[in-house]
DNA sequence: GGTATATTTGCAACTTTGTTGCAAATGTAA
DNA sequence: TTACATTTGCAACAAAGTTGCAAATATACC
């Protein structure tokens, strides 16, 4: 709950129940989430708007990250490490039976050789399988 | 031309315009096209729904393949070699100046260590960067 | 604690996208 | 050319993305 309090704190965004409730339902989730399961998961209803908004301004403070899944579905987690130095390597993965994201921590990968002119910045990596539950 | 036909024919699809023009725009674009880029691009307009599930017919044939970026935004390009042997990793490549997608070909890459439990299945790296057209 | 100011919320409104049902139009095969 | 299977356009509706604005709330200062 301190956690949750000072992650608030270090971005300069105020205490207020939505963005704490928010945060607490992120924390609590084993996976990534979207934004209407965000929405139902939490313990008092703010206004779409109000989670729209709220969630936008923690992806813009890298609170929080998106991954795009296939077909355009968004799903939300915590930026783990937030203030470890950047980090321009990124997994996900994706489980193919229970729909799960989950996001994986991991050294640098290595990366294929792009034709010439393209100029990498950063990579995102989406694995898909099934993931540790599924996996009997 | 007669490779736009060929492919209804392979797939199962019948010739009708609205298909062969969504095939000949995809063709001949440089990078992956969103439905609306697509819509706008069409010698002729087509209703929304029709495009709508011409795409998802293509995609279901694996004629055409979806990207999703960031935010949920989705792009649509041809699918490069459809008959060759299925390649479980896929490479594509956003550029931050231009906004276009470009379908990477490749060897297959390394991948990074999963956590125990996770067993994946296939592979989409999405590398962020400047694309040919922008490294001045 | 009380107040002034800066933020955040909720609500209305509107656009775009995703999706389905159905009847009319079109493609395909005989 | 007919007969049957598909595809199209249109209406309709849900969900998501987005903005403006006034009311409610948080934060800083006395």
């Amino acid at each position: 709950m301190n956690d949750i309090y000072a992650l608030l704190e270090e971005n300069n965004l105020s205490r207020t129940p939505c963005r704490v409730e928010i945060l607490k339902t992120l924390s609590r989730a084993d996976s990534a989430l979207s934004e209407s399961e965000i929405r139902d998961q939490l313990a008092y209803s703010y206004d779409r708007t109000t989670v729209y908004r709220t969630l936008r301004s923690f992806l813009s403070q890298n609170v929080i990250h998106s991954i795009s899944l296939e077909g355009g579905e968004v799903r939300y987690a915590m930026t783990p490490g937030k203030d470890k130095p950047h980090n321009s390597h990124h997994v996900h993965f994706y489980c193919n039976n229970c729909n799960g994201v989950f996001c994986i921590s991991h050294k640098p990968f290595e990366t294929p050789v792009l034709p010439k002119g393209f100029q990498p910045e950063n990579f995102d990596l989406l694995v898909h399988g099934k993931c540790k539950n599924c996996t009997t």
